[in-house]
DNA sequence: CGCTCGCTTGATATAGCTCAAAAGCTGTGG
DNA sequence: CCACAGCTTTTGAGCTATATCAAGCGAGCG
């Protein structure tokens, strides 16, 4: 882990942006720590030490074959947490997408998280579940309309939506290549679908014509 | 859900594969109930009241879209526990695959399971994420071959391997249809790296070959 | 202004899907 | 014990969605 602070966001705004509690259960300072867009935050087969909560940013998770061929896992967003995927060692990379701060709880000997923790393992462990259906049973079109369904939707269901992540990202979160993915944007451009306003700034015109290729 | 006894297997067969413990850690005794190959365990949308320990037989967990297209996210053999993977509804279907003993564990007002639940449910998070790495971005021989090392490892890694499932759930599981599925296992036959002794049990001849196949 | 890097678009290739038919199993009834 | 029906699985032939390969394009930066 190689937390970097970020020099060319202004120490004001991070301040700013800081609404989460800063101590832990305990009453123990929470650290925050800042990550430049592409810095690693932990690797496979580092032994767990910590999970995290992105105070502002995005994460990949993602795994690797032996050729380089990348799978993301999940996408996380300002506001959420991760990092608790494992007993010892971590089964996958975590990297910012962005400049991201995070708050990192280290586990403290004889309190037991558990009970905070399983229900996010849960609903960690469902969207992951759920992902494996659009990933292996839905076509090109319907993985990218059921990505910027619930890109909005953890963005407030607001028709303006960002996308942190690149071209390339997408493809390896959905099983496709960085050309299948944009080919299926434009051409749901070219039908009125989206409009983009530069390539990570997108409306969403027609929300239920995209929700409806989800099924 | 609809336990069955299934009067096709003796009792003293049933009860003699009764290894595992017959009491919850509160000290209530844990009703065991039989499922028919192909019923009903529960159903997406129903309240969750129970998690699951299969004793004998096989399980699969899936979920379906609109028009029919199905992805299994999990088998479950006997052994393991599952069941718990929703806060209030679940999100998917299981299914008995053969004929299939459970114990079911009902919730105990004030007693909190998370302590024992959260490993399981990591663990089974990380199996979700790892198996959507084989279905992103794997070839129909690589899922296949990760499908039967898996398969063999849970079996105690002998060179004999049952597969309770059909062809339809393993392409189901693996984002496959049924013919690229028997067309692979055919080639994996014809090189000599597998064996079958009837349509369910098989013989990994070249476990080394398999394993280099999963990268 | 011109480079770079990420994205888009086009042309072609191919892995795996679809459709079709044959071949095995399993169970039932005579 | 055999024959037949209703399955699941295997095999074959052709098709298509998506990958691959190859140019262009355009926004951001030195």
């Amino acid at each position: 882990m190689n937390a970097i602070v970020d020099t060319r966001v202004p120490f004001e705004i991070l301040t700013a942006l800081t609404p989460r509690p800063e101590v832990a259960n305990d009453g123990r300072p929470v650290p925050l720590s800042f990550f430049h867009a592409g810095s690693e935050i932990y690797a496979q087969g580092e032994k767990v030490a910590s999970h995290y909560q992105i105070e502002f940013g995005a994460v990949r998770i993602y795994r690797l074959l032996a050729d380089g061929r990348r799978q993301i896992t999940a996408f996380h967003l300002a506001g959420e947490t991760f990092g608790f995927e494992a007993d010892l060692a971590h089964h996958f990379f975590a990297e910012a997408i962005v400049t991201t701060g995070l708050r990192t709880f280290r586990p403290v000997a004889g309190l037991d998280r558990s009970r905070e923790l399983l229900p996010l393992a849960l609903r960690c462990m469902v969207r992951a579940q759920e992902h494996l259906l659009v990933v292996g049973r839905q076509t090109a079109i319907e993985r990218i309309a059921a990505f910027l369904v619930d890109m909005a939707a953890r963005q407030g269901d607001l028709a303006q939506i960002e996308l942190p992540m690149s071209r390339q990202d997408i493809g390896d979160y959905l099983g496709l290549t960085i050309e299948t993915v944009s080919r299926v944007l434009s051409r749901l451009r070219d039908k009125g679908v989206l409009k983009f306003h530069g390539l990570r700034l997108l409306e969403i015109r027609k929300a239920e014509t995209l929700r409806s290729l989800c099924e």
